[in-house]
DNA sequence: AAGATACTACGGTGGCGACCGAAGCATCGG
DNA sequence: CCGATGCTTCGGTCGCCACCGTAGTATCTT
């Protein structure tokens, strides 16, 4: 049995703001060096180091060296679910928060960003809806598939969905996907393999691009095209 | 924005050992007493009481007051996936191998038991391969979907998939369903409102019990027929 | 080579919270 | 009414850990 005690050790990890200020700015997915991390918890580097070596020896992060930078990212995508989980948690008790809209920043953030491997936001509920509404998937709270008219439209838009069947061994495409609640929408998005293809097709198209290395993306001209025309996406 | 420091406060909340281990006892989606989740906390009632009223406080225990009881609850599905969700995480920690030999209630646990309101251990993890290799579900770490073949063969087993979908307002039966890590046996188990379903259904047609009063549950003779003959599962 | 930068190791301090004892309410049985 | 049971509130103690300052090690720059 996965100990209570190794449960509450996780826990309790996440459970301190430093930490969970550093955790979350690694919820883009990308690899952060200690400074950095440090300066988004606001704290000194040396409280930084104490926390990151814990949650890497825990299994929460994964160091990479690279001269003398030390790269810290989340271990696994489970973190990162984790994560999501306890976030969608914490957004029921939101409902007291003060809503300052704070500041450009954030407005780019609640436009258009990464969460992990894939696109959250507006845009990444706008194409979850779209996607919807198209039938080319279904999303409750429980989960999310892929149709076949899904599948079909995923492989015209460059989404090559017969690869990832293969690299995860499945036979069909439907399972490769997943809801995720969108903290800023109050709403799910779509997360899984196949959205974090979508996601890294959308990059590699010049379809988005990251707005000055936030979390937060702009969409190009031609992936405003792109998105409206062939997915059918409602952009404000 | 759900703010990380709601977000630390939730997780900080599961991360004490004393209220990890009631949250543990809260897993079978059964209501409990204070008195009785303090003694699985080992701690004094007076203690028990500031972390229940804390917890509850944050979204993450409901309470129903019942005479001179009150007895507390999981407010919600989405605390049992949190959990769920730590405990992937914790169990890759998890190299300390516990020792199998803890007795005959862990054996028991270990057969066949709830977690929250579906069917886990050997029970569960059978069932769901059963359903895997009859081409009535698929699971993977992202996902689950009931197929055609499995709506039919669940109505047949009396699994109500219609009025669910009626209830959820879904046009298909498939996303009613997704995987979750088996703790004792390392691999997913079916989860979701059908799952939870089939296991209200069991208890409802007599092919399982409980075991006085715990998460664990035995499978009776009438249900060890049905599941073998009509589920196709394998058991010991 | 020296100096700068990124990070780490260690020791000491301060504050928060988990804990319990004692006492106070509510509810049940008689 | 009565005492017993279940739970709570209050006050105070104690241990843990987040934090930083100082100092040390690795690595890049010049």
């Amino acid at each position: 049995m996965a100990s209570t005690a190794t449960f509450a050790e996780v826990a309790a990890l996440a459970g301190d703001p430093a930490r969970a200020g550093m955790l979350h700015a690694l919820m883009d997915g990308r690899a952060l060096t200690a400074s950095e991390l440090a300066s988004v918890a606001s704290i000194t580097p040396q409280t930084a180091t104490s926390h990151l070596a814990r949650m890497t020896a825990a299994g929460l992060l994964s160091v990479e060296k690279q001269g003398r930078h030390r790269y810290h990212r989340l271990a696994t995508p489970a973190v990162a679910r984790m994560m999501e989980s306890i976030m969608q948690v914490a957004s029921g008790l939101d409902v007291t928060r003060p809503k300052l809209s704070v500041g450009p920043r954030d407005a780019a953030m609640r436009a258009a960003r990464t969460c992990y491997d894939h696109l959250a936001g507006r845009l990444g509920v706008a194409l979850a809806d779209a996607l919807v509404a198209h039938d080319h998937a279904e999303l409750t709270s429980d989960g999310g598939v892929i149709t076949d008219s899904g599948v079909a439209f995923l492989d015209r838009v460059g989404v090559d969905v017969a690869d990832l069947m293969e690299r995860r061994g499945r036979r069909t495409a439907r399972v490769l996907c997943r809801p995720c609640l969108d903290w800023s929408e109050r709403r799910p998005h779509l997360a899984g393999s196949v959205a974090a293809e979508l996601c890294r097709q959308s990059f590699a198209n010049g379809w988005i691009r990251r707005i000055n290395g936030t979390r937060a993306v702009a969409v190009t001209p031609k992936g405003y095209r792109v998105f409206r025309e062939q997915f059918g996406a409602q952009l404000d």
